[in-house]
DNA sequence: TGGTATGATTGCGC
DNA sequence: GCGCAATCATACCA
């Protein structure tokens, strides 16, 4: 009700004329009504009136309207749904199809009133003014770039699209590049098409649900909205917007319908790739589209396949091992250290962090096999201390004291070194 | 070819 | 989010 009176309030011609009669028991109303009350034209009485049958509707509550326009011991008349002069059928939508007659009446009464489309009009206008349409609306975003590398790579794995042998090409090569000659990788390609088509199949299964239910509850919608239009001033333009917001909901769900269907590609091919499934998946995304790879090999699920596991050149352990013995009281590398190590052994952070976790804990279980591994260690960084200590003296600069040394494994009460 | 070493993953607790 | 502990999977070697 705040909203409808702040809306006439803000009209000009209709600012002077007397506020409807909602009924006796508002003492505040009915006084504003009468210190308001004034001789009014053939315009203004109009407006007056469609006014008072509007907000007749709108302030009642539904109990209220059911008490009165069916009460209890009164026998009900339904109106049919099909009838147009009463608001059903098929322009009624839902809410048409089953009301009481007076309710009918007095709905068809409003929308036949002569000032019904100015003041609609007006109201609308009044309303896209304000925020009320458009609250929590964004305007027309570009398409989604995640959408459309995941459309590029269904599309290139012929997955979506036409079909084209369910992804012959990328099957093909795949038994090539894993068995050698085609002949070779015949009875995997044929494995593969198949498993590929039943991918497709259930990927356009799945895609042709969501549209259906997305038409289904656009029009619904569409209909709720077009029906309410008769009481209250919802603009074509405002259900245009809702349906982008429908739209938009839907294709999120859509696009988790591509991920995973992306990722069941990758999880297939990933089989008949084996050992240089990741090497090879690059190599012939590079050919479809880069992008849309790369992206899918970084997405969460696909990185829980296990990697083929190398194991880290010697240059790589030496320094990490270095760093570990030489820690070794508290062998727990900073996320700076952490960054420095990757890049000096070529390796990630995360397989830093691994190999420190791992190392920790084998050492913990067997700190006598790891003994001889860290007097090796202590040798080396002695040597390089003296070496550091002995440059040091020949600059006249005093010694710092260096941690070289390799104090004993020191366990906190929780068990950890 | 079997045993061992080792990098990666998972589940849990903090 | 990090670390621990257990486990997996695979590289490496005798």
């Amino acid at each position: 009700m705040d909203e409808q009176t702040r809306m006439l309030a803000g009209l000009t011609p209709l600012g002077a004329l007397p506020q409807a009669d909602v009924g006796e028991s508002d003492p505040v109303r009915k006084q504003q009504q009468q210190q308001q009350q004034q001789p009014l034209g053939q315009p203004q009485q109009d407006i007056g009136d469609i006014l008072q049958q509007i907000m007749a509707i709108t302030d009642e509550s539904l109990d209220e309207a059911q008490a009165r326009c069916w009460p209890a011991e009164a026998p009900m008349r339904w109106a049919a749904p099909d009838d147009p002069a009463l608001g059903g059928g098929a322009g009624g939508g839902t809410a048409g199809a089953a009301l009481p007659l007076d309710f009918q009446h007095r709905k068809h009464a409003l929308n036949c009133h002569r000032m019904k489309p100015a003041l609609f009009s007006v109201l609308c206008e009044i309303k896209e003014k304000t925020v009320l349409s458009i609250r929590g609306v964004q305007e027309e975003d570009p398409p989604d770039p995640q959408i459309m590398r995941l459309d590029n790579m269904l599309l290139a794995e012929g997955v979506s699209g036409p079909e084209k042998g369910g992804g012959s090409a990328a099957a093909a090569a795949a038994a090539a590049a894993a068995g050698g000659s085609p002949n070779d990788g015949s009875i995997e390609h044929s494995d593969y098409r198949a498993k590929l088509a039943q991918i497709r199949q259930i990927y356009h299964s799945e895609l042709e649900k969501y549209e259906q239910a997305c038409s289904e509850f656009t029009n619904h919608v569409m209909n709720l909205l077009r029906e309410q239009s008769r009481t209250r001033p919802i603009s074509p333009k405002e259900i245009e917007r809702m349906v982008a917001i429908i739209h938009r909901k839907f294709s999120s769900i859509q696009m988790q319908l591509k991920q995973s269907t992306c990722e069941a590609v990758m999880i297939l091919r990933s089989r008949f790739l084996d050992a240089r499934w990741a090497y090879l998946c690059v190599r012939l995304c590079a050919r479809v589209h880069v992008l849309a790879c790369i992206q899918l090999l970084t997405l969460p699920s696909v990185h829980r396949l296990r990697r083929k596991r190398r194991n880290f050149n010697k240059q790589a352990t030496e320094v990490l091992n270095e760093y570990f013995y030489s820690h070794l009281s508290n062998p727990y590398p900073s996320e700076e250290a952490k960054e420095e190590l990757a890049k000096k052994c070529g390796i990630t952070v995360s397989q830093v962090s691994n190999w420190f976790g791992n190392k920790r804990i084998r050492y913990k279980k067997n700190i006598g096999k790891f003994q001889e591994e860290a007097n090796l260690y202590a040798v080396k960084t002695a040597v390089d201390a003296a070496n550091v200590s002995a440059q040091a003296s020949q600059a006249n600069s005093p010694a710092t004291p260096n941690s070289g040394g390799y104090p004993a494994p020191c366990y906190t009460p929780d068990g950890r070194l």
